[in-house]
DNA sequence: GATTAATTGTTAAATTTATAACAATGCAAA
DNA sequence: TTTGCATTGTTATAAATTTAACAATTAATC
């Protein structure tokens, strides 16, 4: 078996772990220190060094025994595996107020990770650039897919235009789509879906917060019940 | 054991999806019908029947054999699950485009998450409002919060803010933090925290794509190799 | 009224993911 | 130089999550 196929079966949440210690790697590149052992990164990630550790061997890097790992080779590594060879475009389709934060967000970032296109319907925005990132129209998606060599939209306009969005994309033959709607909506086979909305996250932040005051409501309770017990003595 | 125990030992991913679910059935309100399968559930969802049934098995929810679960009693049912009792507020530091985005997005959305102050140092946002919401100078955090009752922080500042940000949140007495920067934030033991960098998803997406692009290729050399070896006989 | 098909609810099995355990190694201090 | 200790790499175990299997049941059809 090729390396590239074992890479292939790298667990879904290694991927994600992957990106997020590249991240945190590059900031550390800024502290003068060179290496970074497994529970500094844990630390960061908020994780278990086993876990570092683990996921490290997954793609086949090895550190140095007391010393820990190469911050830059590391970064490298990770960069051959999640990155393209060749770069990938990416279009953001709806420059509202999110649209525009996650195309600042991400310029210049990643040399291989490039937005270079967004639409909308707006005639105000149409024509215009957003961080030198011109703004077509959305009838124009297709021809402008094609062109730029597109092969990843993502959504931001408004939940009730998800779908047609969607639809359009795929018509224009988009390989990967990341709906930042709160409607998710439907591709065929082969391309490749990530639904992402932001309510979700912060309903469970809710659930777990509120939680944490029933439990502290129940052990007040305890120790009130406790107090009346002893006082019977 | 209580019911509500049952309930603390839902699985985390149970917590996301039922949000989620609550979400899709909000929408299909609209649609005259007062029932829905599991499987359109899961269509909607992109999952399966059965995890949908096992969900809503753990919460102790029965539907109607052959008529599916009614969706009104399951909308109100997930919420007395999710939410609080009394709401929760919540406050969002950083008014730029991602903070205004999540505003917008948010408001009036749920009865019992209420967006209710915003943060920013730019004096030309303070004592301002957007959507109703008003924005407090970032140095009247403490104050505001314990004011406000506000549990819940979202953060949206440049990231090389997060970590002040965040610190000044627990100070405060925040309960829950969802951190939105692609810097990870450290919180004392009892507070909850969510990272939530957009990034990774995008780079995900960006793997799989390229993944399937190799795949592809792949199978044309395959194809080529087969159609050389025919063409030896 | 009997039969068929579809759907739920639940237990069991499989898969995925995370954690623990521990040998191997080599740096640092004695 | 030797000893102790911190750290890696890896296998084994455990936990979490998903999927499968299937009995039970009821609505619709014949």
């Amino acid at each position: 078996m090729k390396a590239s196929d074992t890479l292939k079966q790298l667990p879904h949440k290694t991927i994600e772990r992957l990106s997020q210690y590249r991240r945190a790697l590059l900031i550390c590149l800024d502290n003068k220190k060179d290496h970074i052992f497994s529970h500094e990164i844990a630390k960061i990630q908020h994780i278990t060094p086993v876990q570092v550790r683990r996921d490290l061997m997954l793609i086949g890097y090895s550190g140095t025994l007391r010393k820990g790992y190469n911050i830059q080779e590391l970064i490298d590594l990770i960069s051959d595996i999640i990155d393209s060879n060749r770069g990938i475009n990416v279009a953001i389709i709806g420059m509202g107020n999110l649209g525009r934060a996650l195309l600042n967000y991400f310029s210049g970032k990643r040399h291989k990770l490039s937005i270079v296109a967004s639409f909308d319907i707006n005639p105000d925005k149409i024509g215009k650039s957003v961080n030198k990132i011109p703004c077509y129209n959305i009838t124009e998606m297709e021809k402008v897919i094609k062109r730029e060599n597109i092969e990843i939209g993502i959504i931001t306009v408004p939940a009730s235009q998800s779908m047609i969005t969607a639809k359009q994309l795929v018509d224009s033959g988009i390989k990967g789509i990341l709906n930042y709607t709160p409607k998710p909506v439907e591709v065929p086979e082969g391309v490749y879906l990530e639904e992402y909305d932001m309510i979700t996250t912060l309903e469970k932040v809710s659930f777990y917060v509120k939680m944490e005051n029933e439990r502290a409501a129940d052990h007040v309770i305890q120790r009130k019940n406790q107090g009346t017990v002893a006082s019977d003595f």
